[in-house]
DNA sequence: CTTGACCCTGACCCGGGGGGAGGGCGTACG
DNA sequence: CGTACGCCCTCCCCCCGGGTCAGGGTCAAG
């Protein structure tokens, strides 16, 4: 109680000292999280040493993201275990992210999708977003993420090539389906051998990828797919050409 | 127009269909995003196949986190550059996947600061909360994540190790400081040693990282840094063991 | 006494709906 | 033909963490 020690603090001064606004401190008062314990004679808030620890406190843990009731059950030791507060805002926290990453990844391919439109239009975009839902049925975020970083590292222009060689391959295939070849032929080993080398680079050999990758290519409607480039008579000769012979089942 | 085919739907089937709620769908209609097209002459809502195509087109653009105002000017033809749109909404993602990471950050930090209480208080909390708010003014996020990853890469066991090492080694120095061996006695080489070991632990050699340290170090209060193992005539002490005889400047 | 910076309360606003009250329809079954 | 059950309607208040007025009082210096 030393008269050189200052007393109490207003609103604005502890405002300005700790980064929030006077509004936010109206809102905590009107929460019941830091009451102020004095008022001027003329109704002004008057914040002691005891509140100006208690808004420090506030201020550390809103940086962990806790929401005001329950730094307000925090503070004032109402109950909660710490432990089980931080776990569960640890887990809420990493469900965001995950859903900011499912966002994220959504956009940026997108991006890339559009990329080659001039001017993409909304029903391109929707489209292109019809074909992502369809690659979030078929792979993991996990498996979604891979792919994603794999694409990173071999850069646009690889993938701008590899577009190129799937339309050289689906040209080719397509004219051997039309002039009557066989899908075993050893004609089109060419074409298996530069599709194995295509998928690998894309997967990086990794062979979950590839098991996603096919069921999703056996099971979607393969215009939707390549948006056009492939028809379901296509995929189909396409499909046999990797498929043992031995294995040909009835169903 | 043909008489078998389905002219419109309730609310409550459309719901269903898409997986959201009446209410929501409610929602829509108030701020003009999806008016339904007719209403029945008890006054229900009923949506024709142009409203349900407008709803799977609102459904996968929320996918992408826009705003309903933003998808209702994407709809109706408003402007907004598509592009622009979608850059901008990449940026707010990736802000709130920073922030969200920073948030992460702290919690498993916290975590990891306070795995050694057996029920830890709100007092410990708040300390160890300044000590991260301390680090976060010394490392860049990118720093930050280097550091993490590095704790998660060597685990808890050599953390734990190390934390013993560094006992051991503050032990030793305080004892030669009051014993009064100056501090770049060839005595204390071997100490010297070790400290480069484990900071080559925690950096893994990264000048950045450790120029940050050492920028800490040298600013910062070693009690709270250290938790009360070193105070400041020890850190004093400690840091002449490391300079060059010549080095010593008056400023 | 005035001026300018500060303070007060009260009220509405944001987004994207959730939840419920109170009451009207649709339709299948007895 | 009644009735039971499920669906639908509108209207209203609620969440969270404050932002942003509006309208008026207070403090300290000149």
């Amino acid at each position: 109680m030393s008269a050189t020690e200052k007393q109490h603090w207003w609103v604005g001064e502890l405002a300005g000292a700790t980064g929030l606004t006077v509004r936010a401190l109206h809102h905590y008062e009107k929460v019941g999280l830091l009451v102020p314990s004095e008022r001027s004679p003329a109704g002004y808030r008057l914040y002691g040493s005891a509140d100006v620890r208690r808004l420090y406190r506030i201020v550390a843990l809103r940086r962990l993201g806790l929401r005001l009731d329950a730094i307000a059950a925090l503070l004032d030791g109402r109950g909660l275990d710490l432990a089980d507060l931080l776990g569960r805002q640890l887990e809420a926290v990493e469900d965001q992210m995950a859903e900011a990453q499912a966002l994220r990844s959504r956009l940026t391919a997108l991006r890339d999708g559009l990329a080659s439109e001039v001017e993409p239009s909304i029903d391109q975009l929707i489209d292109t977003m019809e074909a992502i839902t369809m690659y979030e049925r078929y792979y993991t975020p996990d498996q979604l993420e891979r792919l994603e970083r794999r694409r990173e590292d071999v850069g646009e222009e690889a993938i701008a090539t590899a577009e190129r060689e799937w339309a050289e391959i689906f040209a080719t295939v397509r004219g051997e389906m039309q002039a009557g070849t066989d899908p075993r032929d050893p004609r089109l080993d060419s074409c298996r051998r530069r599709v194995r080398e295509l998928l690998d680079a894309m997967t990086g050999g990794e062979a979950d990828l590839r098991a996603s990758m096919n069921e999703m290519w056996a099971n979607e409607d393969p215009e939707t797919l390549t948006r056009g480039m492939v028809d379901r008579e296509l995929r189909d000769y396409y499909m046999r050409m990797f498929k043992a012979p031995e294995g040909m089942s009835a169903g």
